[in-house]
DNA sequence: ACCGACCAAAATGCATGCAAAATAGCCTCA
DNA sequence: TGAGGCTATTTTGCATGCATTTTGGTCGGT
């Protein structure tokens, strides 16, 4: 029941760890820790957050635990009922629609800034990760698959030049991943081989530095990644948890 | 030096106003009236924020001023100083142009979606406000110009269902509206006749909802507005504060 | 046995207190 | 006169304490 034993992965599950104290304000280690504790997925959706219970887990005082937990809160990881605490966000999946639709819209603007700025030799750079990555889907090596296919998506990210679309998309992104961390796995396989080819595209536009195209091959890039998560969702009902009200 | 002594266009000031403790948490009061009073241009950049005479101000303690002031911190309007307190965050002209550029991309995402999703009546809507406006602009009424102009792009926002964009659409757009308030009023003239121009095109891709259209005249429309509003400051460098070490 | 009221235990919201860091003022000295 | 260092004051960061609200459990009534 209480936080450190709901870890259910084993694996990728990291311990919410006390905080070391050796750098930086409380505030800000405590926020860091609880955001990638969140994101990692080691809590179900909804569960309870009691704030003593964290206190004495990450050996700090209430005070600035409720001040990172108020700025989690901004962030949509976690929502705060008056007087009744925190829980865990839980997504409906209108939620996971209209994040992954805002994380189209950026990742179509990363595209087109980023066909206005991107050098040769980030081009090349990016044509070197799809040829990687394609080697692994002909491998059919789906973890180094993931890591290019990342990898590509956040070199088109940094060629857009713009930092506060980076925040902002690695914002939602953090929202996503408890989703994505389970709903990537087994479902991608049967989109693979059209994500391969949607992949394709986005070189080629980024080659010919088409922004308007290459826009538009990422929005509908992720509105198809959403459609897999939800039919994904769909069928695997309770791996995100959301163990509500229990009949 | 005292922060409701640097109310400056006496007509828009608000004063930060003591929280009522009528309803609703003072943490939520605190943020609110905060960001407002923010967002509405009363302090100049980088301005200090004391704790203590904000306490005082609004008469509430330290805890819950400080747990607003993260969250203002993390929503970019103010930024923390380690051990040296809130300031009010100075958006350079870099900032600016991300900030635009994002919004831009907002925008593109918007009109997308509406055009998806939009009602008849919805777009009748919008036709009539895209008329009250020509009339507007007819008379050079600006100030109505700019009322019909702003309903207009948030009547787009709404017509695409995506409570998470427009969120982070207002969240960016508060961000820029201690820049529009100044930007806007007298530059926006030389470009009138070429928004209005544009503001034709919108309204045309909303009716026959071509969405790739009007996500990119959105697009250009938000760039546009940008280079006016950048162009605007470097004329007038004074006016958005940043007064920061006096030479 | 089921439902509601009542009471104890716990959790939240906020205020205050204390130590450490930063700022400002002052004095000394070149 | 101006620069540098020392001290007093202020300010921030965090911990703790208290009042209020919620939660869990028990008891009495139907």
């Amino acid at each position: 029941m209480a936080i450190v034993d709901e870890v259910v992965e084993g694996d990728r599950a990291t311990l919410l760890a006390p905080v070391t104290g050796s750098s930086g304000s409380l505030h800000d280690e405590i926020l860091a820790g609880l955001r990638r504790y969140l994101i990692e997925g080691n809590l179900p959706d909804g569960a309870r957050i009691p704030e003593r219970l964290l206190c004495e887990t990450m050996g700090v005082s209430r005070t600035p635990l409720r001040e990172a937990l108020k700025v989690l809160a901004s962030e949509g990881l976690v929502e705060l009922l008056p007087n009744r605490g925190a829980r865990v966000r839980a997504f409906t999946e209108n939620d996971i629609r209209e994040l992954f639709e805002v994380m189209g819209g950026l990742e179509a603007l990363a595209g087109r800034l980023a066909c206005e700025r991107i050098t040769d030799a980030e081009i090349a750079g990016v044509e070197q990760m799809h040829y990687d990555m394609y080697a692994s889907y002909m491998r059919r090596d789906l973890p180094a698959y993931f890591a290019l296919n990342q990898k590509i998506h956040l070199a088109i990210l940094a060629a857009a030049g713009n930092s506060v679309l980076t925040t902002t998309y690695t914002n939602f992104s953090s929202r996503l991943q408890r989703v994505r961390y389970n709903a990537n796995r087994e479902n991608h396989k049967d989109r693979w081989g059209e994500a391969m080819r949607e992949h394709e595209q986005i070189l080629d536009a980024l080659q010919r530095r088409s922004g308007l195209e290459l826009s538009d091959i990422l929005f509908r890039h992720l509105q198809n990644k959403r459609v897999a998560a939800l039919r994904y969702l769909d069928d695997h009902p309770s791996e995100v948890g959301d163990q509500g009200q229990p009949a």
